[in-house]
RNA sequence: GGUGGGGUUCCCGAGUGGCCAAAGGGAACAGACUGUAAAUCUGUCGGCGAACGCCUUCGGAGGUUCAAAUCCUCCCCCCACCA
């Protein structure tokens, strides 16, 4: 292992890496093995959606590089409320919800981590936080935080000069994530905190409490904050954000948020969200205009895998090239990828479908009520929008007349194909 | 506790008695162009309805009025300053 290539080597080259607190103590302390790190995750649903995907494929990173990442579920601090990078008061959420997302999270985050054999560690600070008192912790901890020093940090600053300024629980909310680092420095001599690049006065924060109180250092990492080429934040869509929880965004749909990536995008993107090697990576640089849709489909493909397994990846690919049709990937782009190259198989099963008896059929269904119906559009008036607009397909085949009822004409193959624009689709099956 | 300013449709934000389902921008959806990209241009963008239209919405509850997002009363929440 002593080889190895350091991990904050790895990190910086893939593009994880925004600020860092003295770097070379921190590149040594990473020269030894099965170092411990942590990153918390903010309990606030019941699923993390791609914005945590940095963090947990920052841990996954480290994991390979042969240390032991940690991963925090802010049990207890989603008590509080973190205001960092945030312009208005989070809702406090009630304690039963936040324990049931606790659970949630725990799942997914199994999927992207190997936390047999303690490789990995899932700790929830509600199990230490929820049982402080608050006199002894005001003297104990309270004493080492400079007010002065609080309100100048950015997270702070920026809220207090916000319309909605900053409530008091929320104030507290560094010196509980300062508490966490310093509860896991004791509890398995964790030294590194990981986190987005909003979380840079909470990680320094723990950094000096556990100088004062250990008289030991730590270090901190904190990640950039990934948008688009566009600007845009990552990771929402029409529906919202896009999340890890199959059932909230199938893997279907998860693909094809990865296939519809920016140009401008796919190589960093490959570079955080998969672990591909770098060298494949830069060398598709070279790949232009169309071509680029390859490397697209490898990054789509990937990441569909990590999240929900590579069954489920190729199930996808093979979902979308059934609709989108395929152009086979040449061998020699992202050779490493176990994207299916050869085959010309589709999947018609993980597309978005539903069932309809032909019986239903027989009398006619005005298309507008089917495109409703299937929650390809969410009202009956935007359904309508849609046809008159031009925007609804049966089959392919664009939809000129409103009035137009659906019979068992329309079926083929047991099948009938909607689509709304050119790039949502969805099948239904009819049972006889 | 006092004084002042706020709470508008997914978001920001105009509107201060009828012309308001509510300007403008963003997001989103669709069309054209394409490569399931971006940019651009066009249209749409509360619900129901083929349509005249009907219904629901402007923090909450009442009230005034032929008519209220707009006026009045009480209540809830947020912010600033003062205490």
């Amino acid at each position: 292992m002593l080889f190895m290539k350091n991990a904050l080597d790895v990190l910086r080259e893939r593009g994880f890496v925004d600020q860092t607190t003295h770097d070379a103590e921190l590149q040594d302390y990473l020269q030894q093995s099965e170092i411990k790190c942590y990153i918390g995750f903010d309990p606030t649903a019941a699923s993390l959606h791609v914005g945590s995907l940095i963090p947990i494929m920052a841990l996954a990173n480290m994991q390979r590089c042969g240390h032991k990442p940690i991963a925090l579920v802010g049990g207890g601090t989603g008590l509080v409320g973190d205001p960092s990078g945030k312009t208005e008061t989070r809702k406090l959420l009630a304690k039963e919800q936040v324990d049931e997302n606790v659970i949630g999270i725990q799942k997914q985050l199994a999927q992207f981590l190997d936390f047999n054999a303690e490789k990995a560690i899932l700790v929830n600070n509600a199990d230490w936080l929820t049982n402080l008192k608050y006199i002894p912790f005001l003297r104990d901890i309270g004493k080492h935080f400079s007010v002065n020093r609080m309100i100048k940090t950015e997270s702070y600053r920026m809220r207090l000069e916000a319309e909605d300024g900053l409530n008091f629980i929320e104030f507290n909310y560094m010196l509980l994530q300062a508490y966490d680092f310093l509860e896991l420095f004791d509890r398995v001599g964790c030294r590194l905190q990981m986190g987005g690049s909003d979380q840079w006065g909470n990680i320094v924060a723990g950094i000096e409490l556990i100088r004062r109180m250990r008289k030991q250092s730590s270090y901190g990492i904190t990640f950039p904050l990934i948008t688009t080429s566009t600007g845009a934040k990552m990771g929402k869509t029409a529906k919202g954000a896009v999340w890890l929880d199959p059932v909230k965004t199938t893997p279907y749909d998860y693909y094809q948020f990865w296939v519809n990536t920016d140009d401008g995008d796919v190589m960093r993107f490959l570079s955080l969200f998969t672990f591909l090697p770098l060298e494949e990576i830069q060398l598709s640089a070279r790949l232009k205009d169309a071509d680029l849709n390859f490397a697209k489909s490898i990054l789509a493909f990937e990441a569909t895998s990590l999240a929900h397994g590579t069954e489920e990846g190729i199930k996808a690919y093979r979902a979308s090239a059934s609709v989108f049709g395929d152009r086979r990937i040449p061998d020699d782009i992202l050779p490493t990828s176990e994207i299916p190259r050869q085959d010309r198989q589709f999947d018609d099963q993980s597309m978005p479908h539903s069932f309809l008896s032909i019986l239903e059929l027989r009398n006619g269904i005005s298309i507008f009520k089917l495109i409703q119906g299937v929650g390809l559009t969410a009202s009956g008036g935007s359904a309508r929008r849609l046809v008159e607009q031009g925007g609804a397909y049966i089959n392919g085949k664009r939809i000129e007349d409103l009035n137009y009822q659906v019979t068992d004409k329309d079926v083929i193959n047991d099948e009938i194909m909607l689509s709304s624009g050119k790039k949502r689709f969805h099948k239904i099956k009819i049972i006889s």
